[in-house]
Order: C-alpha cells, then sequence, then structure tokens
DNA sequence: CGTGCCACCATGGTCCGACCAAAACCCCCG
DNA sequence: CGGGGGTTTTGGTCGGACCATGGTGGCACG
C-alpha cells in the first residue's frame, strides 16, 4: 500500500485546482506560508508540492510567487489528471484523448510492423487471432487493442514511444468511459475488414496499411464512445465538424476551455511567425 | 534570466546520472543525508530535488531510500534530457526521437488536415509555398517543417497532441545533430514530389494522405541524418534492419542499453499476458 | 496635483536541528 | 544454516530562522 504523502496530496489537489482552472494562466497563487497554514502543515512540505507543480509544467515557481505557467509548458502527463478530474470525465477531454490515442497507435503500428522480427510478428498475429473470435466483451476487446499496442511499441524498438505509451495508455481505464461501454459497438464487419487488412500489413511487413488499419479501427471505436457519451452527457447532434463554429457554451472548467481555445485558434495571438 | 536554484542543479545532476545509467533500475540511490553533505547543502534541498526526481518518474522514493525507477515510469519530458546528456547525443537516441519525431508529426498532420479550417489552411499552404522556394538552407527549411507542424498541431485543436509536441518538438534544437546540419541532403526532386502530394492532401482534407505525405518526408530527412551521424560517429554500415542482430557492444550508457533492450525485445522478461 | 524615488514587507531559497514511524540491516539464537 | 528481534538508517514532517529579491505603498519633490 504505497501510504500517500502529505506533500503529494497537496500537490495533487493544486494541481486539480490548477487544471480545473481555478486559476487563471499566470495568475499567483497562494504563498507557500499561506497554504501552509490553510493545509496546516509545515512551509517545507507545501514546498516540496511546489517543486512537484514546477516539474509537472503546471506552475512555474519564483520569487515573488508561484504562478501558473502556460499550458504550452504542461507534461504530457497532465493528461490522466485531466481525465482523472471528475467523477465523470469531460467527453470532450475523452474524445482528445481518445483521438491521441489512435493516432498514437497508428504511429506505433507503422513503426512497429515495419521493425517487428519474427517472433514479434507470430505474437502480435495471435493476439489479432484473439480478437476474430467471436463472443468478445468490449471488456476482452479493448484489453487486446491494448496489448496489441504495446506489442507493436515493443516492435517498434523505440524508446521515445514507449515514453509516450505509457502517458496515454492505462489512463482510460480509470474512467468510467473508458472503451468497452459503448451501447453501440461498431459493426463486426467494418471491424473485420480493418483487422483483416491488419493482418495483411503485419505479414507483408507494410506500415502504412498497418498504421490506416489500427487508425480506421481505432475510430470506428471512438466514434461509437463518442455517440455514447455525448448522448448521454449532452444533446448535441452536430457532429462536430466545425470546431470553431462549436456554441462552446460549456459548464465550468476554464482551464480545459482555454485548452481547447487554445489549441484550436491560437494562432490569431501570436500572429506574426518568426523568420 | 531565470536563476537556477541550487535544488534543481541538483535534481538536473541526479537525473542525469539516472538518465546515464549510473545507477541501475531499482538500485537505491543516496540517501538525503548523505547527498545533502555531499553537495554541501541543507537535507531539505536534496528532498525538493527528489521531489522532482520523483515527479520525472525517474525515482521512486518511500522510506528505507530511494530507488530509481523503471523506464515505464519515466515521464515523456526525460527525452530532452536523453538527448542533452553529452555534447554529441547518442545517434541511436537521436535517431529514436526523430522517428518518433517523424510519427508524430505524420499524426498531427492527419488529424490537422481533416479538421482545419479555411484559414488555416490557407496558411499551411502559405508555408509549403515557402518550402518549395529554392535557395532555403536547411536550417530555414527545417524550421518551416516545424512551423508546419505546428500549425497541424494547431489546427487539430488536440490538446493532448499539442502537449505531445513541446516534449518532442524544440529538443532537437539545442544538440549539434538537430535538423539541419546534414551534408547529404535528400534530393530536391523527392522532398518536392512529397511536398506537392502533402498540398493536395490539405487542399482535399485527406489526412491520410497528408499523413503519409509528412511521414515519408520526414523520414527522408532522418535517412540523411542517420547516415551522417553514423559514419561521423562511428562505422556501423549496416542499415539497422535487424534490430535485435546488432551487435550492441556500445560505449557506456547502461540506462539506454536497457531502454533499447527493454523497448526491442522486453517481452521475454514478462511473458505471460494477463487475463 | 502628478510623478518618481525609496523604504518596507512579503515571498521564495536555503539552512539548522529535531522527532517519528517504517523500512532496512545485522547479529544473535535456535 | 535459517529465522527472529533489536538497532540503525531512511524518509516524512515539523518548528523556526536568515537572506536576497521583487512588489508595493507612501513620502518627498517638482
Amino acid at each position: 500500500m504505497p501510504t500517500t504523502t502529505q506533500d503529494s496530496s497537496i500537490a495533487a489537489l493544486l494541481r486539480d485546482d490548477i487544471l480545473r482552472g481555478q486559476y487563471r494562466c499566470g495568475e499567483r497563487l497562494p504563498s507557500e506560508r499561506d497554504l501552509a497554514v490553510r493545509f496546516g502543515v509545515h512551509r517545507s512540505t507545501v514546498r516540496e508540492a511546489f517543486k512537484r507543480l514546477e516539474q509537472l509544467g503546471v506552475a512555474r515557481i519564483a520569487p515573488g510567487g508561484a504562478r501558473v505557467a502556460p499550458l504550452e509548458e504542461a507534461s504530457l502527463d497532465i493528461v490522466e489528471h485531466l481525465l482523472a478530474l471528475d467523477d465523470v470525465p469531460d467527453p470532450e477531454i475523452v474524445d482528445q484523448v481518445l483521438e491521441a490515442l489512435s493516432g498514437f497507435r497508428a504511429m506505433a503500428a507503422r513503426l512497429g510492423t515495419e521493425r517487428a522480427d519474427a517472433g514479434q510478428r507470430a505474437r502480435l498475429l495471435e493476439i489479432l487471432d484473439a480478437m476474430t473470435r467471436s463472443g468478445l466483451g468490449n471488456e476482452q476487446y479493448s484489453e487486446l487493442v491494448s496489448e496489441l499496442s504495446d506489442r507493436f511499441v515493443e516492435a517498434s524498438g523505440n524508446m521515445v514511444l514507449r515514453l509516450m505509451g505509457h502517458s496515454l495508455r492505462p489512463k482510460l481505464a480509470h474512467t468510467r468511459l473508458g472503451y468497452g461501454l459503448f451501447s453501440d459497438p461498431p459493426s463486426r464487419a467494418e471491424v473485420e475488414k480493418h483487422l483483416e487488412q491488419l493482418v495483411r500489413a503485419i505479414e507483408s511487413a507494410d506500415g502504412t496499411l498497418a498504421s490506416e488499419a489500427i487508425y480506421d479501427l481505432s475510430r470506428l471505436f471512438r466514434r461509437s464512445l463518442r455517440e455514447r457519451s455525448t448522448s448521454a452527457e449532452r444533446s448535441l447532434p452536430e457532429e462536430r465538424a466545425l470546431p470553431e463554429a462549436q456554441p462552446m457554451a460549456d459548464v465550468h472548467e476554464p482551464a480545459l476551455a482555454a485548452a481547447r481555445a487554445g489549441a484550436r485558434s491560437g494562432r490569431s495571438a501570436r500572429a506574426g511567425g518568426r523568420s
């Protein structure tokens, strides 16, 4: 049992506050001394929490006061905490994570397919074979997808992929919205089409083909999931085809809103490129 | 001038030691008290450094002693420090980063292309136009590639991509081996072929095509770079087509070796899957 | 009344020393 | 040779203290 220390609890609290948008970017957060009395701990404890926040990239601490850092400086690691912010995570965030996950897996599939040795290839095909077996629950199915993804990463031999992977991969399992909970799974025929494509890709070491297969496959499930969550959470029938036209009349979470706005438009702020 | 604090210096020192493989995974690193006297600072300063290391995912600190964490727990953020470990970074690492970067950019291109609005599309084409201009140094060229990549990320509207991006993107600029220093750049014709493909992809909002174009383009440069660095640093003529057959008779850096081995084979260690 | 300078205060960075609980270690006993 | 219990070490936290710096308000001057 990993007894959670006070400093990490405090760090988690502050981190979530920041991610939730309690403090706007650039805003000063309370002084170490203030927080120390507020939390009833010694200042050095708060201090350690601050160091974590800084390393996470969500805060910048400097004489004069610690300030909330812009999202550009945050670590990829914040993704998991974004998902864990609320009991039922923001569907928008979930969707973005799934989208990135699809892309990541496509990348892994490409590199893994190109590099896999015979044994790895066999293992990959084995998993794919298991996936085509009928009677698989969504749970086991997504388990296999994860497994497959891991094997691709492994076969790619690329450590950077590995690192990206475990900042992304398991984080959805925590949430109620992880893979495996859609009421309207994609059609079996469609899935199998992509699976077959993937088999061919692996057998011929065609990275591009594998990449496409995985991406399309992921997209199928992602779409099911999105439809489910959006219909459950709210009711926006439009297919988000026009991102910037979206009302964005959201609930709370200014940080996320800012993140989206930043990721979406962003350019207007710093229009003139360099050079 | 960001005056670097003692705790961050110490954290950096320890981090580099760990990444360099001075301590094997799981090994205990010196106690806070030891390090305090060794560095001539107070224990609490070392302590803050430790918190950073833990947040970075390179160390796990617990009563009884802090231990080096397995690579699986490390943050993507260590990549930049891996590149900065030596004056001339390990070509293997550089190659892996470039490879991941290619994949990432391909992903960004796909999502960005699919989602870009008219303005973003115009901006993308603008950059591509600049890239086809003759007389560009490799420096400016890679600058444009970066810019293009950023715009894709922006157009994708995906915050996760954004986060991944700035853990990956600028880190090569520090090194002597960044894009732009190859003596044998890819042929102009080949490059332009992909650029044209990319233009078509953007105009038709074809994510897959864009992804391919970017990936192939990146690969061109990556190959030139790899050839250059390998010929300069050492002499291994083989094209690394057989990863596991590679002698791996490297110099030092057990951590990286472990990373590679882990990412490459890995499976044998934990053979039996779950479920 | 407006403006610029300066002292003051809050803040982070670091240090000292101390206590506790748990893990690690070691030696002695069976 | 193995196991058990006590000792040592280690991290977690605390209280307080000093310093340099940056922010801020007030005071004197124009």
